[in-house]
RNA sequence: GCCCAGAUAGCUCAGUCGGUAGAGCAGAGGACUGAAAAUCCUCGUGUCGGCAGUUCGAUUCUGUCUCUGGGCA
C-alpha cells in the first residue's frame, strides 16, 4: 500500500484519468485508488444526477469497494448545474482530499469539466436567465441564427470571432452573457488555455482502437437495457422530470424516451442510442487528443486490470511523490 | 424452363438524351471558456455485376452470362 503525501513545493497532489465512454476508466480508478490510497472525483456532467444510474454507468457501491467517490448525485434531473459549479466544487475535494494525506483521482469524460480544473478557467457567478434564452430562441427561429450572430458582433466581436454563426446555442450564452453583466464574454477569462500549475499534475487517457471499443460500446447499450434503463428513464418521466431537462439530452435518455412514446421501435430506438454514443466515443477523443500533457495508455494492450493500474502507478511517480 | 424488374460508395437509392457519377444514412477529421452525453464546422474514386459488340469514346445503347427479387408454369 502506497500512501500519498504533499512534497515540498507545496503543490498540491492531482492524477486525472479520461478516456472515451466504455473504455474501462471506472474500474481502473478504484484499483488504482485502492492501491495508492486515493479517492475519486467524477468529473462526468451526467453522473452528477440523482436517478440516473443506468443510463449514465455511474458506479454502484459494491463495485466502489469503499472508496470514496463525489461528483455523483449531486443535484436533482431538474436543477441547473454548470462548470462554474463543478470547478468550485471540485476544487474544494481535491484540496480536502490533499489535506487528508490521500490523492485525488479526477475520472471523467466531460471535457469541458475536466478543463476548468486543468486549465486557468475563471468563472464569475452569472445566473441562468431561462427568458432571456427563450427569447432568444424565438428570434432565431423567425429571423434565422445570422441575426443574433450579427447583434454578438456588436455587443462582443471577439467572442463572435471564435464563434460560429450557426451555433445557436453558444451565441446565446454568449449574448446572455453580456445581458446580465454587461460585459462581454471575452472579457472574463481572457488567458484562455493557460494551464494551471497549482498541482504536481499526472494526466492519463485510456484508449483502444475503435474496432475494439465500438464492439464494447454496443455490447454495453445491450447490458443497459438488460438492466433496466427504459424502466429508469419511465420512472423518471413518471417523477414529472420531462424531456426538454439537460438531465433528459443525455444519452441513453433521449433515445429512450420516443420509444416510450411510442414514437419509434425499440430495435431502432437501441440502434440510435449505440451510434449516438460511438459519435460521443468519437468527440471524446477529439477533444482529449489536444492535451499534450496526457500519457496515452492502450489498454487493449494489457492483460489485466492491475497491469494498467501498475504502468500508471510507474509513471505518477516522475511527478507525484508516492510513500511506499 | 419462360416472362418481368433490378445489379452504381459500407447500406438504401438517384443519375448520366453516350463524354468515367451524387444524395441520405453509416463512417472519418476538427472546434469547444458559463446548457457540454449539449452545440457547431469540414470531408464522397466507386473495376457504375462479368465478358463481348456498336462507337472517336460505354456505367449509359445492343447481345450474352452470373446473381437477386417478383410472376407464369
Amino acid at each position: 500500500m502506497y500512501k500519498g503525501m504533499i512534497i515540498m513545493d507545496g503543490k498540491e497532489n492531482l492524477i486525472v484519468i479520461v478516456g472515451p465512454t466504455a473504455v474501462g476508466k471506472t474500474a481502473v480508478s478504484i484499483d488504482l485508488a485502492q492501491k495508492i490510497n486515493g479517492e475519486i472525483i467524477s468529473a462526468d456532467s451526467m453522473q452528477i444526477y440523482k436517478y440516473m444510474d443506468i443510463g449514465t454507468a455511474k458506479v454502484s457501491k459494491e463495485e466502489m469497494e469503499n472508496i470514496p467517490h463525489y461528483m455523483l448525485d449531486i443535484v436533482y434531473p431538474d436543477e441547473d448545474f454548470t462548470v462554474a459549479e463543478y470547478k468550485e466544487k471540485a476544487e474544494y475535494y481535491i484540496h480536502k482530499i490533499n489535506m487528508s494525506g490521500k490523492i485525488p483521482i479526477i475520472v471523467g469524460g466531460s471535457g469541458l469539466y475536466l478543463n476548468s480544473i486543468v486549465y486557468e478557467l475563471k468563472f464569475t457567478r452569472v445566473e441562468t436567465n431561462e427568458e432571456f434564452r427563450k427569447k432568444y430562441n424565438q428570434i432565431a427561429d423567425t429571423y434565422g441564427n445570422q441575426y443574433i450572430y450579427d447583434e454578438l458582433c456588436k455587443v462582443d466581436p471577439l467572442s463572435a470571432q471564435r464563434i460560429n454563426p450557426n451555433d445557436r446555442k453558444r451565441i446565446i450564452r454568449a449574448l446572455e452573457i453580456f445581458h446580465e453583466t454587461g460585459k462581454p464574454m471575452s472579457y472574463y477569462n481572457k488567458d484562455f488555455r493557460k494551464e494551471v500549475d497549482k498541482y504536481n499534475l499526472a494526466m492519463f487517457g485510456l484508449t483502444m482502437d475503435r474496432r475494439k471499443l465500438y464492439p464494447r460500446i454496443n455490447k454495453r447499450v445491450d447490458e443497459m437495457i438488460e438492466k433496466g434503463l427504459i424502466e429508469e428513464v419511465q420512472k423518471l418521466l413518471d417523477m414529472g422530470y420531462t424531456k426538454d431537462l439537460v438531465s433528459m439530452q443525455g444519452i441513453g435518455y433521449k433515445e429512450i424516451i420516443p420509444y416510450l412514446e411510442g414514437k419509434i421501435e425499440l430495435d431502432k430506438a437501441i440502434e440510435i442510442l449505440k451510434r449516438n454514443t460511438r459519435r460521443f466515443a468519437k468527440r471524446q477523443l477529439t477533444w482529449f487528443r489536444r492535451d499534450n500533457r496526457i500519457e496515452w495508455i492502450d489498454v487493449s494492450q494489457f492483460d489485466s486490470i492491475d497491469e494498467v493500474t501498475e504502468f500508471i502507478i510507474n509513471s505518477a511517480k516522475k511527478i507525484i511523490k508516492l510513500d511506499i
